[in-house]
DNA sequence: TAGGTGATTGTTTTT
DNA sequence: CAATCACCTA
C-alpha cells in the first residue's frame, strides 16, 4: 500500500522522529498534533504535504491554513522545495475566506467586488452610527464598541442574535448599547458592500451553512485540510473547518495549548480538546522532542510556563548541547536598553560571530519598537519591522489605494470620504456631510449622489460642481478598471496631481511620501508582473485584498539580512540564532489589561506570550528590563514583571545546572560571596527589585565600549529632563577614535560647537578620507578600550 | 473652505 | 508621544 520512498525531494531519508514519521505517512482520517516549540512541526507539515501528493493527492484537492502570512509563505515556499513545480495554496483563513467569499458571496448577497473594511475604516463607520442613533462617542468609544462587535462575530452572533441575547435590560449599558449599534453598522456595511475583518469568517460560516450544495462542492473539493496553531482557533474557524471536513474526515490539526495567545480574539483553546471529541477516529500523536534551543532557553521556557495552573504538564525535551547562559538584564531607561542591545549586536556581527538576520528584538507593545528603530537607524543598521505602522496604513498610501478602491467598488463609503476631497478639491466637510444625509435618505451610493450633486439641497454651487467633477473624474478612472493596476495607479496619480503635491518640496517626511508612492506603483507592477506570469487575470479586487489582508511587504535585502523587530504575537512560529526580549516590566508583561480584568486566564495566556517568545531562541536569549520606561512621553519608574520574579525564585534550582546562570549585576560592593546561604538569595530578590540605580547590569562579557561616557550623560539628562541629549555621545574629543557603520574605524582630527550643534570631523583609517558630522544625527560611536 | 494652532485625550496583542 | 478635535483666521 505505501510504496517505498526513493525521492530525490526529501532532504534526507531518515531525519525524521518516530512521531514526525507517524504524522508525515498518516494518510486518511484525522489527524491532531500536539507540537511544543521547536518540535519540528512545520516541517513535518510540509513533509506531509509533499508525502500527500507523492500518494497521488492532486494539490488543489490540499486546503493549508496558517494563521499569519509571513507562516503561510514560508510553508508554500518549503512545499515547493520539496516538490518543485507544485504549488499548493497556503493562505490564512481570512484569505482563503476572502476568496470564498468572491466566488460564493452572491448566494448571501455580497457582491463579488466587495471592498474589505480596515479598522480605520471601521471605527469611522462606527462613529457615523453612533452619531446617527444619538450615542456619545466619548462615552461609547468607537473601538470598544468594535471589540465587542468583533468578538460577537467571532462567536458567530449575527446582529439579529446579539440582539436576542442582549437586547433590552438583558445585558450591560454597554451590551445594550451595542444590540443597537450593531444591526446598523452591518447595514451600512452591506449597503457600501464592504466587509471587515471578522466578517470575511463569518459570511463563510453563514454561506457553508445555509448552502448545502455549495458546502458539499467545497467539501469535496478540498479531500485534505490542514490547519496549523489550531490552539488558535475561535468559534467561526473551528465550524468553517469543521463543515469542510464532513466527507471525508481527512483533517489534519496541529497546535500548542501551551502557546495560545489569541483568546482576547476570541480563540478557545476548548477548540483542540475537542477535536478528539468531534472527530471520534482521530490519531493523537505528541512532538515533544525540541530540536531549537539550548538546554538553558529550554529550562528558563519550563520554568516560565510551569507556573501556569490552567494547563496539562507537559515536558520540553532537549536535545541540544549546553549554550550559554540566558541574560537577564536591568538598563537604566529604555534608551539605555535599545542603546546596548544594538552595541551587542553590532560587536558580534564585527567579530563575524552571527549576521544582522540572526537577530530578533521583541517586545509586547508596539509602541516599544520606536526607541529601538531610532538607535538602529542612527547606527546604519540593517532593520525590519513586523507590523507595526504598516506600509499600507501611511496615509498617501491609503488614499491613493482609496481611489482604486472606489473604482473597484463605486459603493465603497469609505474610500469615498477618504479621498473625496484628497488632495484638496474645494469640497467642504458640511458639503460632504449635506451630501451623505442624501445619500443615505434617497438610498443611493455616495459616488451615485455626488454625481447628482446639484440636486442636493444647501449644498453651493462651487461645491456641487466639485463634486460633480470628483464623480467624472472616478467615472473616466473606471474605464481603466479591467486593465493592469500599474496603470490605473499611474493614472490615478497624474489625474489627481498626487505627484506633484510632494515632488517639489525637499521637506524630509514629503520625499518619504514620494518613495512610498513609488513602492505602491511598484507593488502594483510587481502584482501584475505575478499574475501574468502565472497566467491568472490581474484583478483590482485581488490586488487590494494584497493591501488589506498582507501586513508587510517583503522589500527586504535576502542577502545581507536584517535585524528582526517584531511584537511577541507575531513572533510565534518563527525562530532566530538570537533573541532579545525587551522591557520585562509589571504592566507590559504581564499587560496592565490582563491583570485588572481578574480574570486569571487572561493573566496566564500573558505567561503563554512570554513562553513564546523565549521558545523562539535557538541560541542566545537575553531578557531586559529597565528602571525607568517611558510612556507617554514621560519616564515612569517601572515594576519588574512578576514573570521575572519567578524566574529568579527559581533560580537556585538553576544553579544545579552548571553553565546556567543569569548575567550579575555590578553592584558598587559586591563583598558578599556566599552563595549557598540565604543571604544570597535575599539578595538575589534585590536584584530583581532594584528601582533607582544609575549604574547599568552589563552581561557577563566585557562591555562594547566605556559605558561611563553615556551613564554621565543619562543621568544628567534625567536630571534636567533632557532625554534627548541621552543619545549624543559626549566622548568625542579631539584625537579618540570613533567608529563609522560604514567608513569604518577613524580619528576626530576636528570638533566645534557643542551640544545639538558640535560637529566633528573624521579621518578614516581605511582611504585617509575626511568627513564632518553633526554629532547628534550622525552614526558615529566611540570605540571602547581594547 | 482650507489649513493651522493649541488643547485634550487615550494607550495590547492581529487578520 | 501620538492622534484627534474644537476652534480660529485668511
Amino acid at each position: 500500500m505505501i510504496s517505498i520512498v526513493d525521492d530525490d525531494w526529501q532532504e534526507q531519508p531518515d531525519d525524521l522522529t518516530v512521531a514526525q514519521r507517524a504524522a508525515v505517512e498518516h494518510f486518511e482520517g484525522p489527524l491532531l498534533v500536539v507540537a511544543g516549540p521547536g518540535s519540528g512541526k512545520t516541517r513535518v507539515i510540509t513533509r506531509r504535504i509533499a508525502r500527500l501528493i507523492e500518494r497521488g493527492v492532486k494539490p488543489w484537492e490540499i486546503l493549508a491554513i496558517t494563521f499569519t502570512n509571513k507562516a503561510a509563505k514560508e510553508m508554500a515556499e518549503r512545499v515547493q522545495a520539496l516538490i518543485p513545480g507544485t504549488r499548493v495554496w497556503v493562505s490564512t483563513f481570512h484569505r482563503f475566506c476572502a476568496r470564498l467569499l468572491r466566488e460564493y458571496g452572491r448566494a448571501i448577497g455580497i457582491d463579488a467586488n466587495f471592498s474589505i473594511f480596515d479598522t480605520q475604516d471601521q471605527s469611522q463607520l462606527l462613529r457615523q452610527v453612533l452619531k446617527d442613533l444619538d450615542f456619545d462617542s466619548t462615552h461609547f468609544p468607537p473601538a470598544k464598541i468594535a471589540s465587542r462587535i468583533s468578538r460577537a462575530k467571532n462567536n458567530l452572533l449575527t446582529p439579529e442574535r446579539y440582539l436576542e441575547k442582549y437586547g433590552e435590560g438583558i445585558g450591560t449599558h454597554l451590551e445594550a448599547v451595542v444590540a443597537k449599534v450593531y444591526p446598523e453598522y452591518q447595514q451600512k456595511l452591506l449597503t457600501a458592500n464592504g466587509v471587515d475583518f471578522d466578517d470575511l469568517l463569518m459570511h463563510v460560516t453563514i454561506l457553508l451553512a445555509e448552502n448545502e450544495e455549495i458546502r458539499t462542492g467545497l467539501d469535496e473539493r478540498y479531500r485534505f485540510i490542514l490547519v496549523d496553531e489550531y490552539q488558535d482557533t475561535n468559534q467561526a474557524q473551528y465550524e468553517i473547518v469543521a463543515s469542510l471536513s464532513q466527507i471525508e474526515q481527512n483533517l489534519c490539526a496541529t497546535g500548542d495549548p501551551d502557546q495560545s495567545i489569541y483568546g482576547w480574539r476570541g480563540a478557545q483553546i476548548e477548540n483542540i480538546l475537542r477535536f478528539e471529541r468531534d472527530f471520534p477516529k482521530t490519531k493523537l500523536l505528541r512532538l515533544e522532542e525540541n530540536f531549537r534551543s539550548t538546554p538553558e532557553i529550554l529550562l528558563t521556557a519550563d520554568n516560565l510556563i510551569a507556573h501556569n495552573v490552567q494547563r496539562k504538564e507537559k515536558k520540553l525535551i532537549g536535545v541540544n548541547p549546553n549554550g550559554e547562559p540566558v541574560e537577564l538584564r536591568l538598563h537604566l531607561n529604555g534608551i539605555d536598553e535599545a542603546q546596548f542591545i544594538v552595541n551587542e549586536i553590532m560587536a558580534m556581527v564585527e567579530a563575524g560571530e552571527r549576521q544582522w538576520k540572526d537577530f530578533a528584538i521583541f517586545y509586547r507593545v508596539n509602541s516599544l519598537s520606536r526607541t529601538l528603530e531610532t538607535t538602529l537607524s542612527r547606527l546604519r543598521i540593517p532593520y525590519q519591522v513586523a507590523g507595526g505602522v504598516a506600509f499600507y496604513e501611511r496615509a498617501e498610501v491609503k488614499d491613493l489605494v482609496g481611489y482604486l478602491r472606489l473604482v473597484s467598488n463605486p459603493k465603497d463609503r469609505a474610500a469615498f470620504l477618504r479621498i473625496v476631497n484628497c488632495p484638496a478639491r474645494g469640497i467642504g466637510k458640511t458639503s460632504v456631510d449635506r451630501l451623505v444625509r442624501w445619500a443615505d435618505l434617497s438610498q443611493t451610493s455616495f459616488l451615485e449622489a455626488a454625481r447628482q450633486a446639484r440636486q442636493v439641497p444647501n449644498i453651493p454651487k462651487k461645491s456641487a460642481g466639485c463634486l460633480c467633477n470628483f464623480a467624472t473624474l472616478m467615472d473616466e478612472l473606471s474605464q481603466l478598471a479591467d486593465g493592469p493596476v500599474e496603470r490605473l495607479l499611474k493614472e490615478v496619480l497624474a489625474r489627481t496631481g498626487y505627484q506633484n503635491l510632494y515632488s517639489d518640496s525637499d521637506d524630509e517626511d514629503d520625499s518619504q511620501r514620494l518613495s512610498n508612492i513609488d513602492e505602491l506603483v511598484s507593488a502594483a507592477r510587481l502584482y501584475d508582473e505575478h499574475q501574468q506570469s502565472t497566467g491568472e487575470e490581474s484583478t483590482l479586487t485581488g490586488f487590494l485584498e494584497t493591501t488589506s489582508l498582507v501586513q508587510d511587504l517583503d522589500s527586504l535585502d535576502q542577502s545581507t539580512g536584517a535585524v528582526t523587530l517584531m511584537t511577541l504575537h507575531s513572533a510565534k512560529g518563527l525562530e532566530f540564532p538570537v533573541v532579545y526580549i525587551v522591557a520585562v516590566e509589571q504592566g507590559l508583561i504581564p499587560h496592565e489589561r490582563s491583570i485588572n480584568e481578574n480574570d486569571p486566564r487572561s493573566f496566564e495566556e500573558e505567561r503563554r506570550l512570554l513562553f513564546v517568545g523565549v521558545t523562539r531562541a535557538k541560541e542566545k536569549l537575553v531578557l531586559t528590563h529597565t528602571t525607568y520606561r517611558e510612556r507617554h512621553g514621560q519616564s515612569l519608574t517601572t515594576i519588574p514583571s512578576d514573570f521575572l520574579l519567578e524566574l529568579v525564585a527559581d533560580r537556585r534550582d538553576f544553579t544545579t545546572i552548571d553553565s546556567f546562570e543569569f548575567g550579575e549585576p555590578e553592584f558598587a560592593s559586591t563583598d558578599d560571596d556566599d552563595f549557598g546561604s540565604d543571604e544570597y538569595h535575599e539578595e538575589d530578590v534585590d536584584f530583581i527589585k532594584v528601582r533607582k540605580s544609575e549604574s547599568t547590569f552589563r552581561s557577563p562579557k566585557k562591555p562594547v565600549f566605556e559605558r561611563r561616557d553615556l551613564k554621565l550623560t543619562t543621568a544628567a539628562a534625567l536630571e534636567s529632563g533632557l532625554e534627548r541629549q541621552v543619545e549624543i555621545p559626549i566622548g568625542f574629543a579631539i584625537g579618540s577614535e570613533v567608529r563609522h557603520p560604514r567608513y569604518g574605524l577613524g580619528i576626530v582630527i576636528e570638533s566645534s560647537g557643542f551640544a545639538k550643534n558640535r560637529t566633528v570631523t573624521v579621518e578614516f583609517e581605511s582611504d585617509r578620507r575626511r568627513e564632518t558630522f553633526v554629532v547628534a544625527k550622525c552614526p558615529l560611536q566611540p570605540v571602547g578600550l581594547k
